[in-house]
DNA sequence: TACAAAAGTGGAACCGGTTCCACTCGGTTA
DNA sequence: TAACCGAGTGGAACCGGTTCCACTTTTGTA
């Protein structure tokens, strides 16, 4: 096992002080006379020389790396939003510490903790939405804050990336409505976050458009984590009144849902019409294929790294921002007419 | 923007040396009268004082952070193993930082350097089939190294996880057999990996057992990226003499394929009866439901973490290791016995 | 030709931990 | 009572970079 060469081995070889070699490293730092830099290279290349990061961080005081903090990345949404992160953070030069909170504010204390020790110098996250006190101390110490998907409502002065959460949902209901829904169910994130809020809000918006007076009944806001997505589904459809049109706004939810939907035989789009918050690529190739609302996450991954960077290298200006970004509607076939008979089916009741 | 505090500081305010502040927070490094201790304690919870993980880094001269490089996160297998190394690592005070190759060696080579400019522990990767220099040179420097999933011939003193990948298709082949049927098609990963050339082991060796001469044309060795599935299913069912059963044992390419499939509204189970090596939650959603051999990604990723840390921690003999893992066999509605009319039609041709 | 400004260089402190070592102080043992 | 041992402590070097500063050598300008 050998041992990796340090600056000082460089230097030594090249017959020049660390300062010069450093100065090679950070041409910005110093100035460095031509032939000298070509020797300090080639002696680099040859000794296979890698500064390591560690000392660098010491003395720089923070890391080159952000921390992603998501629920789980058996979710395909963060899945990919983890992959596209990954990806755009390598081609800056940047790592990505990956951390999961199983949508459990306990975890995600500790995990911002740990971020913390690694000193970070930035952090993309899907806030659980505790640790309002937490987030801010990690701001005070320095550390950018990037929320993405959802934001926290005491924190207002963090930067956040986002759908249009009340465009997307507005227009999975204007769609069935065009289709001639009335009944039309919406399964949603938790009230309590902004993605859950907004999403109900355009939700609301289409059928006030449409003079459709709301029933609270075919709302529901379920958890992010556990089955709350098939048991709304069940008792929706259990219900003497029950909907013809579901929309599942609850990324999360989805798969649980539609595998509701499949154990209890209900035809889509026959007995109802069904439109997903997912781009899964599984939702087409299930029967029929799932009209979808497709998140961007390639756009959400890009925007959320170019703002840490950005307010790592400090050539943001000062003050939160808000991106959001377009979802793209994507019909397919679950989503049909009512039938007569299911409308009638309901009447007779 | 506040400071963090320093060990000094801490010291400091307790009023004794930092030597002392160290060994409270690594008590095996020598002792502290109690009182102390206590005092110590108490001033660290009051500061809120966390060690930097980078000075520690930096004087130990390794991270307690392990690398975990894959393909890609958008691959549903990687994304859950990553998220069992994460959830494991946390559970050992470990940080993963995360690295994608894109099945590009030198895109791996360039992760490589940077966990080595890291100081990684340790390294728990699906390797492209490349860089065996550099990986010599990584374990050479002190880098614990697990490859999970696939292993490289040139590199055979390497711990190794993955399934039993001969058993696991000699299976599958099995299931189809007992069912009557003789042309099955197998779609593989490259035989250049120690996983592709163990599945067309097993594959072969069910055929020979039942007396079936196999046909190299039914089998299919196709990247791991791209869309050679899809590919592959089009070729096979165009053939003359198509399959009238079809294992993908390729992970990657099982979307590709079934969305073939699907486009070609090819009859499942009448017309072709299909086995998936994957355990994806989507799976059981299409119609009908597939049978599919699911890997115990849980267990791959448990063992690749416990060797990783096993090595760091000097716990482990010498020697290599390599762990194969049981996967479960998944009847569901995909399977059934070949059509006589399929039989009958290719063989008028 | 004289002198100021700029380019180039190396020494040393510093970042925040860990660890070795020398030292003091009590209590045992010969 | 002297020699010895171990627990407990603090000083200082060290890990491998970066950066400030003092210093020397060019170069440019009056």
């Amino acid at each position: 096992m050998k041992k990796a060469p340090t600056i000082r081995d460089v230097a030594a070889a090249a017959g020049v002080s660390v300062s010069v070699v450093s100065r090679v490293l950070n041409p910005e730092s110093g100035p460095v006379a031509p032939a000298k830099r070509e020797q300090v290279l080639s002696v680099i290349s040859e000794l296979g020389y890698r500064p390591r990061a560690a000392a660098r961080e010491l003395s720089a005081g923070h890391a080159l790396t952000v921390g992603l903090v998501v629920t789980d990345l058996a979710n395909p949404f963060f899945a990919q939003l983890a992959d596209r992160v990954v990806w755009e953070a390598r081609s800056h030069g940047v790592q990505v510490v990956v951390m999961t909170t199983q949508e459990d504010p306990h975890l995600e204390a500790e995990s911002l903790d740990t971020l913390l020790d690694r000193s970070v110098g930035g952090v993309i996250a899907t806030p659980t939405g505790g640790n309002v006190e937490k987030w801010d101390r990690l701001r005070d110490l320095g550390v950018n804050v990037v929320f993405v998907d959802r934001a926290i409502a005491e924190l207002s002065d963090v930067d956040v990336v986002s759908i249009e959460n009340s465009d997307s949902a507005r227009r999975a209901t204007d769609h069935l409505i065009a289709l001639g829904h009335e009944r039309i169910a919406l399964i949603t994130g938790p009230a309590s976050t902004s993605t859950g809020r907004s999403r109900i809000g355009g939700y609301r918006a289409a059928l006030e458009s449409a003079s459709i007076s709301p029933d609270p009944m075919l709302v529901r806001d379920v958890p992010f984590r556990g089955d709350g997505g098939g048991d709304a589904v069940g008792s929706l459809l259990a219900s003497p009144d029950a909907p013809t049109g579901l929309i599942v706004a609850n990324t999360a939810q989805v798969q649980s849902s539609v595998r509701r939907l499949v154990q209890m035989g209900v035809r889509i789009p026959d007995d109802l019409s069904v439109i997903v918050f997912d781009d899964n690529p599984w939702t087409e190739l299930t029967s029929p294929p799932l009209t979808a609302i497709r998140q961007p996450i390639g756009m959400l991954a890009l925007h959320s790294l170019e703002l840490v960077l950005g307010r790592m290298q400090g050539r943001l200006p000062a003050g939160a921002r808000t991106i959001e970004v377009m979802a793209d509607f994507v019909p397919r076939s679950s989503c049909a007419a009512p039938a007569r008979l299911a409308t009638s089916k309901s009447a007779t009741r």
